[in-house]
DNA sequence: TATGAATGAGGCTTCATTCAT
DNA sequence: AATGAATGAAGCCTCATTCAT
């Protein structure tokens, strides 16, 4: 039998990933609070209850994407051991993307690109997110130059941004072209290039 | 004196720059006709005289886009004759995105990323668009191919889509943490990479 | 070659029998000046140069169909010579009906239908169609009943009056119905009474 | 002190009653729904919370109808057993006529005048409303008929008809003409006309 | 005669939130 | 914890009309 804490956790947390979800699908300003509320088959109050605005909502739905992505629950995976795992990285989120026929983007930057003067607290949300994100994929990098495998050349918090940046474009062109290929073909170029400042490289 | 064609026409443009402007601060989900016909300071029946609808408008402001880039009046250009040009193409972006505090992305992205399933005839106008600047920036690089001047291995249709999907990435991601500095980084590298495909480069 | 008053006059006209043919299918309320001035394929100004409102043209449109019941270029011909031409009347009206598909009514009880307080010019222009059809009606029974063939208790105004709101009366419960079989039960029913005013007649 | 039951249901009551009288008076078309928010004292939100549109609403008013129909609560009478009956079945609608000051015809009428193509829901509504009228008249003359009271040649299904369609031409005409003349002599000519299905009637 | 630009009120609906139970 | 009634601002669009050329 569920505790009376658990189940209103509950209420919380299906509101937050039918939210999550839809924020993913339509981005934050398509998505109303009676839309959540519905797809979630709560009541208004509930919403409130538990929430203390839209903008909260938004702000617990990243909160909870910040502790997958922290704890390593999340379905991409950031911690990365092996070049090997910077591919499947990449390519993780592609898979991902496909498996909406190419609809939305990456849920990240389809919040982020909504973000106005006006939603300072959700920027830094994300923001902070991105921190996380970068840090995990620098400690690859890191370790990878402390064991001597990257070229002088290599800046491992440059290559992290890069990291982002290009996942980030690549999915927002697949989006608008609804076709896997560009987010492909970026995602090789961004592979190849990092695969440059590892000692031994043909390039280097 | 007017003419008799510039009379409405010069309305029609007022309210496409307006709303072009307004699209790309905030994006068309933020943006409502009334905001759009406050700020051109026109009448409600003139904003619906002149465009069928609110989607009719995004679509009008993206063809003006489009026709700009074509005309090479954009304030961007995408008219590239050397690796010169090439680097101002990428930084022309990253100046513009300065010139408004890093609060913007690209106006294309930025509306790209709001793009849902029920909005296919904008994702279409947007879709050619990047068509269009992909065809650009691979004249460039097949002209250079065509002298010798690239390796084997480069694939001026995969450069093309690198270079755009690296600034959407690049420009999002400014946005996102309101610093030029990733975008910088993101630019830096994806020249690297692409001058990479340069023959005599020493990654050659 | 067409005079410059055949011209505007033509113009007029075409207005005048689109808007009729609108207002038959939808209502008055339904049908808005644009509508009428696509259909027509005419410009706002011309509209608003021939009428001087939309209730003016509602008039003019009722004084067309006024002017063709009197001169007996109407569709339904009033000018009965016979029982036989009774029932011509009754199943004329029912014919057109049918060729609607039975989804519009009388054009004038639509009409009349929509009038409130406010439409009072409209409601007299309304009033005078029916007083003449009534008059035209009431013609045949005088007629009848000035040879002997109605019976004493015949009153002739009264029997036009009965035929008018029959018809109607039948017109709209088809078109709720949807179906011919209401119609045409009702104007059997109907003319079964009027007969039974004949001399003669076995009611009698 | 209001049950729990009843505190929304009597503000859902009230915008229905407000709405059933404004489309009476005015017909649906031109009854907005700002115009029912104000006249019932409700604010915009609470509207949209009890009706899914402005459809919604008029089947909302057509259903309460409806059941004031069947419950035999609604103004006019339905369930016949004498002929008297029926003449007040008759006269009732008069009488609610005149006392409206013969600016308004039969609510369900009135509505099914405006109803397009468009309006299917509505529409079969309305039908659904006769067809139950339809069934309580019918009855009557079924009972009459069982009990020998009718002439071989009656058609009970007919004669309802005739009934439906005789009020509905009556309170049509009487409305335009603002009169109620013409009303009454509709349904003294309407009664006449079904008494001559009776038994013994001098006609028969 | 003809065109269509301009105006602003209003129509239908959704939004984000608060309140009462 | 939960429900859903209530509020009013705002969003998108149409209407009926007038004005300028």
């Amino acid at each position: 039998m569920r505790t009376r804490f658990a189940r209103g956790a509950e209420t919380r947390l299906r509101i937050i990933r039918v939210a999550a979800d839809l924020f993913h699908k339509q981005g934050v300003r398509a998505t109303s609070p009676d839309e959540v509320i519905e797809a979630s088959r709560t009541g208004k109050g509930q919403f409130y209850h538990y929430f203390r605005s839209k903008e909260g909502l938004i702000h617990e739905v990243l909160q909870v994407h910040l502790e997958a992505i922290k704890s390593g629950t999340a379905l991409v995976k950031y911690e990365l051991g092996s070049w090997m795992d910077l591919e499947r990285w990449f390519f993780a989120q592609v898979e991902l993307q496909k498996s909406f026929g190419m609809t939305r983007g990456c849920p990240f930057g389809t919040i982020g690109n909504e973000v106005t003067e006006n939603d300072e607290l959700i920027r830094q949300d994300l923001s902070l997110i991105f921190e996380v994100v970068k840090s995990k994929l620098a400690v690859f990098f890191i370790r990878e130059e402390s064991q001597g495998r990257l070229v002088r050349a290599a800046d491992e918090n440059r290559m992290a941004d890069f990291c982002i940046a290009a996942i980030q474009g690549a999915m927002l062109m697949g989006k608008i072209t609804r076709s896997s290929q560009v987010v492909e073909t970026m995602v090789r170029e961004a592979l190849a290039h990092l695969k440059g400042y590892r000692t031994g490289s043909k390039k280097a």
